[in-house]
DNA sequence: TAATAATGATATAACGATATACCAATTGTC
DNA sequence: GACAATTGGTATATCGTTATATCATTATTA
């Protein structure tokens, strides 16, 4: 079994200095065309990948993100950091992935690892809980840093998000322009960043319209548990005639319930959700929701990272992408009218 | 702004030497509990974090496993990366996944970049087509490799995977005990190692318990490809009364569609998938399928790669596991019987 | 008390690359 | 033909750790 090869290795295999081999490899000019093609297929022959350790630590570049996300199973984030990598790698950068499962422990940890890893940027969806141990690790580190979705009081970071509180504020305002007047808000748990401004835009539009007093359902964020929980809510709040999901996957375990009750999404209750999974628009009835493109927010993550990179002075950036109504088969005046 | 500190700030800070603080560090015994607490408390106190490319370029090991996996959307990989990072977690190494979206270049270039940060190990699910570059990269680079899933032919890898061919073989020997003749296999494209063995023991129970030829339908691997291709397939084959999917995915995108044409998965036609994803369960009608637990095979994962670390010059693992019929509500006799 | 052993801390050389300064040989200029 | 400028290549220090050898002390034993 042979020994894996290094530039050391190259270089005697070429004939040349370690010094003239790394410049080789590096194209920095200045090297004959004819040593160069030694060297060259030196490197072929022996199979030689460039120990990045050695490189990075020299060079002080490393051209790697980290991104800490919960739940790398979320189809939502699944599509977002397909389109981040595929932006960053036209930017040369590499994009490696940890998933905190909305562990403040876990998280902490796969942030420590990254800036151990000494990642020339780290993009991280905050869980529901941040220990300030976890901030200063980050500031005191001195790594460039973008929260992502979620954010925290006083987050001294770059921020990508989604504009929370005006997509369900548009579909709230929405559901009363149907003409609904008994509008719940269903899922999520806690009062999570994304949570709270969400609620927020459905409690301000039902008081800007003066559509009745909020009710809010709380339950965990899973098809599973939001079907669960649609059986107890249709018992206890048979009035409601529209519910704003707090997101795709309680909205279509919702609809599920509702199926599984012999009700019907769209015409026995409005449903409207947020985010537009690639579900939403295969399930039956197709999932009326707040769209907001993955991919566009991967790449918008990409072109915040990369200009803070660029521009480390620069100050504080701060953006939120807007949401747009997709009308679909879940939602219609109610019955009554 | 704060230069990253070093062990260098922090033995300076304790008023110790670096090697001192290193061992500190590294619990290396022989340190008095005076300067140990010192160290502690500068380390802390300076939010150090040990840069670990240049520990494990000198100590030469540094605990990472690499995953390549087409799809991190793909719930199922999404559950196993899931049960491997556990595993491994308990084992004091760290799990970092790429997506190489089944393209090989992309796959080659994310293998490389494992091999560049030096990994202790790499999974590896082979995308179709295998490049030789790709292989030899490998060996000569002497990383302990797993292939997942996919395998391809003479590989010297360790192998963790699905008894393919057996799976299909029950799942169809289910669907002709259930009195069905027509029977077809729905779903995929192309020779991939997974779909060649899972439509051979298809086509072997087929002949084994004479149910008549073999009928393959393809179609690309997602829901609403197979939900597409299911129009016309009921069109072109109206005799067929069952149909054994490539995966669940295709499965659910074939019982929507039935759904869309007024016809009923479980009644009309039989539909029976595998993996048992967390929607399979859930669908309308729940989903008949060959179930593999994704945990357990993340879990397996991590053994095999524990054990190949601890003996590098064990012969080859090659470790299957087998599916389990779940009977849900997609299967019945046929409806003339 | 002298010799030996144990303890606690340190100096130094790696790991595998890159950046810099430097040197030799060739080419160009007046 | 003497000097400067260019070209092609190399020696060496360095990045932040860890492993090893070494060196003072202090404690133990004969």
């Amino acid at each position: 079994m042979l020994k894996k090869p290094t530039l050391h290795s190259v270089a005697q295999h070429a004939g040349v200095s370690v010094a003239t081999a790394s410049q080789v490899l590096r194209n920095t000019g200045r090297i004959s065309e004819k040593t160069r093609k030694a060297v060259l297929d030196a490197a072929e022959q022996l199979h030689y990948v460039r120990d990045s350790r050695a490189a990075s630590m020299r060079s002080g570049e490393n051209r790697e993100i980290g991104l800490v996300i919960h739940e790398i199973a979320n189809p939502f984030n699944a599509e977002v950091i397909s389109g981040l990598s595929d932006f960053l790698e036209t930017e040369n950068y590499l994009v490696s992935v940890l998933d905190s499962e909305n562990d403040s422990e876990k998280e902490r940890r796969n942030l420590k690892a990254f800036i151990a890893g000494s990642r020339s940027g780290i993009i991280w969806v905050p869980a529901a809980k941040v220990l300030d141990e976890t901030v200063s690790l980050l500031t005191r580190n001195n790594v460039p840093t973008i929260t992502f979705l979620n954010s925290f009081a006083n987050s001294p970071f770059d921020h990508v998000g989604i504009r929370n509180a005006k997509a369900t504020y548009d579909s709230t305002s929405y559901a009363i322009g149907l003409g609904h007047r008994r509008i719940a808000y269903f899922g999520g748990t806690g009062q999570t960043y994304v949570r709270r401004e969400r609620m927020r835009g459905y409690c301000e539009a039902m008081a800007d319209h003066a559509a009745g007093t909020p009710l809010i359902w709380d339950c965990e964020d899973t098809k599973l548990a939001a079907s669960e929980a649609m059986i107890l809510f249709c018992k206890s709040h048979p009035e409601v005639t529209a519910i704003i999901c707090n997101g795709d996957r309680v909205a279509l375990g919702a609809c599920l319930s509702l199926a599984r009750q012999d009700k019907c999404a769209g015409r026995d209750i409005s449903v409207i959700g947020i985010d537009d999974i690639t579900d939403a628009a295969l399930a039956s009835p197709p999932l009326t929701t707040m769209a907001v493109s993955p991919t566009e927010l991967g790449r918008q993550l990409g072109r915040v990272m990369i200009n803070r990179l660029q521009n480390p002075e620069q100050s504080r950036v701060y953006l939120d992408i807007t949401a747009e109504l997709v009308i679909r088969d879940t939602t219609s005046p109610p019955s009554g009218s």
